[in-house]
DNA sequence: GCAGTCTGCGCAATAATTTTGCATTATCGA
DNA sequence: TCGATAATGCAAAATTATTGCGCAGACTGC
């Protein structure tokens, strides 16, 4: 919560890049010792900076082959709470990410399923099902450029 | 490369959640010893289906409180080579993900910044100047409800 | 300006975790 | 069924993370 000083900065950049660094690399890195370096991701835990670790997997491998947008509108009053509308899709696993946004749909989300047969029946069973929808649209990535880049960390 | 058994497929499950599991935290949880674990995510390294390990930041911590999607269209030919008619912007830290899409536009850009300011700055410094450009749409999230969810492991 | 306190630091010892050698068991193809 | 290959658990070894401690710089209140 407080203010992250030069060396959280560097810790959190090259942390993102590679979360598995040993203490004594990311101490070279960051110029800082590594027990020093050990008590600030602590720290960092501690105070909800680092929310958790996680892993970068292929997706191919996996066998997700298709990444596409769902967007999404729903009926007046019921954006009254977002999360509520949605509910039901947040759980599903092929959801992905979740917003909701400005402009002609509420909502925004990244899926992805092993391949179109699989996305429209997601669409059909888990979208299309939920009350109250008003309008979906979907577009799907034909290629992908970047996914989870590194958060900026200032200062 | 080869097929993930019912193993491996518990392994990345439980690793997604939380990647820094205890071998023998994980080894419980997926019913092995801590010693085949240990050997099966090697091979799930070597073999590329783990890329890496990230952070789960809290973005709020880090002052980015502006998440947006952008919508790009460029002029035709530039098409033929999709990576590269975006190549400069791949390289900005604001850019957390970047696909080609169907539809209308030919990418969507997932930005975090600090506030709207920002975000115009960078509309105009980054999206704005690129060259070949033909249309810009912008739709700023009013709401986070769902971000980088596991991904889905079968069998 | 000065004591007193607090915070951050590195070193070294300790504790925890990961990796590996090895003997055994299971699996698969012929 | 047999032989070869791959997977397994255990225990030892190696690596890595954590913590106690004394020290130094910064800030506070007087």
């Amino acid at each position: 919560m407080e203010n992250l000083d030069r060396f959280d900065c560097r810790i959190l950049h090259a942390l993102q890049r590679d979360a598995r660094l040993t203490l004594a690399a990311l101490a070279e890195a960051v110029n800082l010792s590594p027990s020093q370096c050990s008590r600030r991701i602590a720290r960092l835990e501690e105070s909800g900076v680092i929310r958790g670790h996680g892993l970068r997997l292929d997706p191919e491998a996996l066998g997700l082959k298709v990444t596409a947008f769902i967007f999404l509108s729903v009926d007046k009053g019921r954006m009254a709470c977002p999360r509520e509308a949605v509910a039901e899709l947040l759980t599903r696993d092929e959801v992905i990410d979740c917003h909701a946004i400005t402009g002609n749909h509420d909502f925004i989300l990244k899926v992805m399923v092993e391949d179109l047969a699989d996305l429209s029946n997601f669409l059909s069973t888990a979208v299309t099902s939920l009350p109250g929808i008003r309008d979906i649209a979907t577009q799907v990535a034909m290629n992908t450029l970047k996914v989870g880049g590194p958060l900026k960390v200032m200062a």
